[in-house]
DNA sequence: AAGGCTGTCAACCGCACGTCT
DNA sequence: AAGACGTGCGGTTGACAGCCT
């Protein structure tokens, strides 16, 4: 039975607040990007690893390009999904300033909506050969 | 104006994988 | 070789804002 990654009692969670971001910043500033198990109580903070971890990587780190994708980001993530599937790191790294998580959640709430109305199946980037009225007939 | 619905996004959870002992 | 440990990844959830009726 493998222990958990982080004592569950006494660590926070839920939205960070100003002043943990600012201490997550102030420590990886001076010591870097390092032992994430160990960097909660190192830079005062009652949080598990992974925590800091997310929240530096999707959303402290001062190279994240935030704000809107471009027609020319969504194109290429078409593309990259269509090759590599739900490896989203992978996509994520071919587009500079975007993080795994934001490239998720850009796909799953816009990009396999629009894909979906257009009759093209996301999951394999194929035109739906069987129009979705058929599924609504019983027998 | 208010209550319900829907979409978006930050964050959590559990598993997989690589490394170390 | 095998188990323990730390980290990374993908799926999922929950809060919240904006829209609709």
């Amino acid at each position: 039975m493998r222990k958990p990654c982080c004592d569950k009692e006494g660590t926070n969670k839920g939205a960070w607040s100003k002043q943990e971001d600012q201490k997550l910043i102030d420590y990886i500033r001076i010591h870097g990007e390092g032992c994430w198990r160990s960097l909660p109580k190192a830079a005062g903070l009652d949080r598990c690893g992974k925590s800091c971890r997310l929240r530096w990587i999707n959303y402290l780190r001062p190279d994240i390009k935030r704000g809107n994708f471009g027609q020319d980001e969504e194109d290429l993530i078409i593309k990259l999904h269509a090759l590599l599937g739900n490896r989203w790191s992978l996509i994520a790294g071919r587009l500079p300033g975007r993080t795994d998580n934001e490239v998720k959640n850009y796909w799953n709430s816009h990009i396999r909506r629009k894909l979906i109305s257009m009759g093209i199946d996301p999951n394999n980037h194929r035109l739906n050969q069987i129009p979705p009225i058929a599924f609504s007939q019983p027998n």
